[in-house]
Formats: structure tokens, C-alpha cells, sequence
DNA sequence: AGCTGTGAAGTATTTCACAGCT
DNA sequence: AGCTGTGAAATACTTCACAGCT
């Protein structure tokens, strides 16, 4: 039973909206977004020498419900014991593996201006196994420059190294005039899990997951409730 | 009628994930987080030179039903004329009135180490009325730099710059372990919007609306599918 | 003929509430 | 006594489908 998709993203999301492609399983979108919150919220506790939690204190931690967490982690298996909680290491590494971050990933960079710069010298990335192993772009000022110590090639090199550096994922950092054509390029070459820094809606056919990070249509959302918080709103939105 | 809260952001979305706080009136907040999508794709569109657009091709553009593009603006007002379409210019203006984008916000960011920087020197944010008026860092060696033309204060004057400078969005770019104590700071200060760049699930009072972007996030909700489609999976994930 | 705005119907997601294990 | 796992109930959200305007 494949589902209909929501736009987004959450990017916050909800980030990845609007998204593309059905579900792979029976498992919510909504549920696999939320997954590594708790993977998260878990690293955090096994640092912090817990050994067991309840469904209702990672729910507190989380500012969700209890019920939400248990019915989520119904959907890969049984984690916890009744009566005791969740072993946190125990859980952790059930869910690191659900989500397939057990191993490292290929990660292939898409524009080096200044976006993209910050983007490879975000020490985030690699402790949590998403190493950037190419960088493209289509300045022939970039060509050749190592950054993040990586060598900058032509994008026309692109679907060649996506191949042979076994790369699953790619990170766009393009203006958003040429995040479309990039990202089509980045589908034909068999990329099917994009980050997409551009603030555009892009279109990716089925199968092929978009999530894109947009600070400023974050920004906007928030605007709303400030703006409805100032002045007390009476409904008089219609026009005339 | 006020609701329930989902966990973001998704950010990721979309978006603020988790998120906290009622609803300030009775629109849903998965339409609210649509509206700046909205926004970008009408701005496109005028800017192509289009003047009229129906809800359908709208719906093309973005991914989505033209029904639901017809029912989220159907919570703010009847923007279109049956037949035709709507009015590129106007629904767009409305938009952007709805979402109090026709102002500009005075913005705070705490944290100017590499993260603080790039944020403060991403052009994104100006040309849509955000505008970073005042920087914080609690390092001694920052206090008195000058970043993307504002200088770096110590956080102690927060509260009062807050208040001077009428800022009532902050962007928090320090490391985890600071964020949460930052962010009540802020909440304490008057805040009540944050785009938090720290990779944490940060509690906040009701009324605050807290949107984290974490690239990280992003990524590991993608990778549940890549895991799925490299070996075609067939439910066995429970443990023995 | 074309398209909006919207109740009503249909889905999806969340929460309840409790049997059953420790 | 405490907590999980889960059907069933409740709620939220999306889509249908059509009256009504242009």
C-alpha cells in the first residue's frame, strides 16, 4: 500500500516538502522523520550513563507523547521490556540500524561557493559517518581548487564519479537557477537522496528522496505566529 | 480551538521538530508551514511574467493537489474568481501580508564561530526582510569583532539589546551543549521565535515557536530508504 | 467551459486504554 | 507497581465532488 505525499520539509520539517516517490514500506514518512530524533535523544543518553528509559521520559525529553514513541517503535519490533523501559544502547543500535547508519556513506558535493564551502567544513557530517568524498562545480575558477580536502571537478565529471566512488547521496549548494538541471543530472546518474540547499521546490521523479533546507522558509513560517501575536487577530482577511 | 503539537520541524521541514506551543488560531499548522511555499512559487511565477495561475498548475509546480493548495487558502480568505484562477500579484501580496512579510524583523544571532559566520553572511536572508542587527558570543575572543558589519556582543547584553533593538527572532548557532541554556536566555529576553542551527531538541514554553535545521537529520531520514531499496527487504527486524 | 470554495467523505496519524509481561 | 505493545477510538488532514460564479 504506497501512500500519497505531503509537500515540504519539514524542512523542517518537516523537512523533505514537498517530497517525491512512495513509501518503500508500510512504514509512515511521518514515523522514519522521527526516528532519528530518537536516535539522537538516545546518543545523548548513553553519554549521559543511562542504561534504561522509559517510553514517558523520552517522551518528555522529546516534547511528544509516550503513546507516539511506543507506536512508532512498534513498527520495526519489539525494543522494550515491560515492567523496566528501553535499554538505551540496546535501542540505539536497533534504530542505527534501521535507519542504515551503521555503515558510512558516500557523499557528493554540488556547488563550492560560499554555501557550499561552509557546507564541506561542517564538522557535523562526518562523525555521524556522511563523508563528502567529490566536489563539483560548474565555475571553471573552482576547477581544481581543493577544498575540505577534496578536489573540485567539472560537474561533466559528475556522472562518471558518482559510480565509481559508490556514492548514494548528494548535497546541492547551487544557486536556485541551476538547482533543477543539477538535480536531473544528479537522478540520471543514479543518485537517489538529495540535499537540497537551494530554496526551490525541486521535482524528483519516484524513489528519489528530496529534502530541502531552507532557513529563510523557516524564517516564514514563524512570521506568522509573531505577526498573529501582536496584533490580537480578528478573522478580516477577505478582500472586499 | 486550539491542537495538538506534531514533533519537528520538518525542518526539516518540515520543518520545528519537535515544536512547542499551542496554535494561535485555528489554522492548522501543516497549512501555515505550506503558505511560504506559496509565497516562493508565486514570486517565481510574477517574476516569469505570469499573471494568472489556477490551482492546478500551481499544484504542478509544487507537487501537490490543486485541492489542497484550494483548501489551505480557503482558511485565509477567497483569493481567486471562479474560471479564471487566481491573480498571480494579489494572492501573492496576500501571502505575504498573512505571513507578516511585508515587514522587516530585526534579528539577533547568537554564536559567531564557523557556523555563526556563514549564517551571517548567507544573502538570503536581507533581500526577504530579515535583518541581523545585533551578534552575541560568550567567547572573549569574538567580543568586539566586527561580522557581516555588526559586532560581536557579549551575551550578557542580551537581554537588553533585545529590548533596544526590537529583535524579536533570534538564530542560535552555538554548540549543543549551550543551546538550551541560550535559548531560555532568549525566551526569558522576550524571543519568541527561534531558527536553531544546533543539532538539539530544544524545550520551550508555549507561545515560542522553535524551528530547527539540522542537515544531519536530514541525511539520516534519507538513508532509511536507501537502506530499504539495496536489499529488497522483507520484514524480519524483530529481535529473537 | 473552466475554475474556485467548501461541505462531506475518505485517509492518515495520534492518542487512549488496557491486556499482559517483569 | 510499572511499563510495553497494540487494537480501537479519536482526531487531524487530504481529497472528492459539486454548487455556483465568470
Amino acid at each position: 500500500m504506497t501512500k500519497r505525499q505531503a509537500p515540504e520539509e519539514r524542512s523542517w520539517p518537516p523537512h523533505g516538502f514537498p517530497k517525491a516517490g512512495p513509501d518503500l514500506s508500510d512504514v509512515p514518512e511521518v514515523v522514519v522523520l522521527r526516528l532519528p530524533l530518537y536516535v539522537r535523544a538516545l546518543a545523548q543518553l548513553l553519554h549521559a550513563g543511562v542504561n534504561v528509559i522509559s517510553s514517558q521520559e523520552l517522551g518528555e525529553m522529546l516534547q511528544m507523547t509516550a503513546a507516539q514513541i511506543r507506536k512508532d517503535l512498534s513498527y520495526f519490533g519489539r525494543f522494550g521490556k515491560q515492567g523496566r523501559g528501553y535499554n538505551v544502547q540496546f535501542l540505539l543500535q536497533q534504530l542505527r540500524s534501521i535507519l542504515g547508519l551503521e555503515r558510512q556513506w558516500n557523499v557528493a558535493l554540488i556547488g563550492v561557493g560560499r554555501l557550499g564551502r561552509s557546507i564541506i567544513g561542517y564538522p557535523g557530517f562526518a562523525p555521524e559517518g556522511f563523508r563528502i568524498v567529490a566536489a563539483f562545480d560548474s565555475d571553471p575558477r573552482q576547477i581544481g581548487q581543493v577544498v575540505g580536502g577534496v578536489m573540485v571537478r567539472p560537474v561533466s565529471e559528475l556522472e562518471q564519479a558518482i559510480a565509481a566512488q559508490d556514492i548514494s547521496i548528494a548535497i546541492v549548494a547551487v544557486p536556485a537557477s541551476q538547482a533543477q538541471q543539477v538535480l536531473d543530472l544528479l537522478v540520471r546518474a543514479g543518485v537517489r537522496a538529495v540535499l537540497n540547499y537551494a530554496p526551490v521546490a525541486p521535482q524528483a521523479p519516484n524513489g528519489v528522496k528530496v529534502r530541502t533546507l531552507d532557513p529563510v522558509l523557516a524564517m516564514q513560517t514563524m512570521t506568522y505566529y509573531l505577526y498573529r501575536s501582536l496584533t490580537v487577530h480578528k478573522e478580516d482577511t477577505r478582500k472586499a
